[in-house]
DNA sequence: ATACGAAACCCCCAAAAGGGGGGAGCGGAC
DNA sequence: GTCCGCTCCCCCCTTTTGGGGGTTTCGTAT
């Protein structure tokens, strides 16, 4: 069994986590943390093999917490664990001693096999990270006019096409026109799609 | 005039902003740095009035570098500016030395009125961060149910229902009354408000 | 036992999004 | 002077969404 810790602020998802790693017959969670602080008083007195580690905590930045850690448990796997405003981060996390990464919309089976891999020496990206890696290496990064950035903000922050033809005083068509192009430009499924997508890149 | 200095990775972004605050007449871009290391050297170099300040930067974290820049440069006003798949930071930016905070979405007047409020010795919030900050406080979160949150999960990733309903095996129908409870519940005015109100408050 | 919430399913209907097409004016580049 | 890209506008059409009303089943908590 791999003795798994977990330092997370939301109570709510580290117990479904919880639950499901103990389920897994894989590993077992020996401890649970919501904040830095909680972790390395956790960790000096009972050191897991892998640790689950958030990036947004209340205390601070995961990520830089990594060289922290590494430091004083050079031996410990750290497995980040994150929501997916931030995946410009795993280079830098893998930099700074983490050895895996798994966002948090991941299946709860890929964190089980995250734990594994990196139990065993491996690092270990999500799904959906080493598609992102891969658009962001290889995929040209979209270029947008004024007036589409404009569009695109106001897409973001779901207002309808009628709503934004009334805002910058423009015809329902012309702002339809503009949602069509960008998402031809974003190549994306859906306006839920494109402003994620937008996200990643940092253009909003 | 107040002379400003821009940090952010994002070459695009810093030349347009740079452009609208030379343009403002209030305040004008001395330098423009891409990454911290950059800031470090430009700003011992010439110190400017006020520094916006990007939080995702290629060598660093732009919320743990305003401690440092505090010390080195107490009279600097630090303005944090940056996109919002981390509003949770606000709190720890302005308790770090930060004077103010704008997200990359606000209207560029609001960067303008952010500097000269700043330069004026004020804490500034962008519009959008202000009212987060109080619906954070006031509304209570989301509650959402095993089956409601895997729906979130697929809707946030650009599926449509018919899509979903084949990925799970679920009739359309359901798909879409489990789409339509998400949105009562988030207060949605559609998909895409419902997704950042997720990543807002964590959820995905 | 029954009450309740969850999960799944169904109907109707209006509004919005998505996917084609085309076209005018305008300004800068070559 | 012509071409191109940006901005703005219009038509067609289908699909999806959003908003309202339901029902059944099942498990569990009281």
């Amino acid at each position: 069994m791999i003795k798994v810790a977990i330092t997370d602020d939301h109570r709510m998802l580290v117990e479904g986590l919880t639950k499901a790693i103990d389920e897994s017959g894989i590993a077992t969670v020996v401890d649970t943390y919501n904040s830095l602080a909680e972790c390395r008083m956790g960790l000096a007195r009972l050191l897991p093999d892998v640790l689950l580690l958030d990036i947004h905590l209340p205390d601070g930045n995961g990520v830089e917490f990594c060289t922290e850690l590494k430091k004083l448990y050079p031996e410990l796997k750290i497995l980040i664990l994150t929501s997916f405003g931030e995946i410009s981060i795993p280079r830098r996390a893998l930099y700074n001693g983490a050895r895996g990464y798994v966002l948090k919309n991941a299946l709860i089976e890929e964190v089980i096999e995250g734990i594994e891999a990196v139990y065993n020496g491996k690092v270990f990206l999500c799904d959906e990270v080493e598609r992102m890696m891969k658009r962001r290496c290889t995929a040209e990064t979209v270029w947008l006019t004024a007036r589409e950035k404009e569009m695109l903000q106001l897409i973001a922050r779901g207002y309808s096409n009628p709503e934004i033809a009334r805002m910058i005083l423009l015809s329902e068509e012309t702002v339809k026109t503009y949602r069509k192009n960008l998402l031809l430009k974003f190549q994306a499924r859906n306006s839920v799609d494109m402003v994620l997508q937008a996200i990643e890149q940092k253009l909003i």
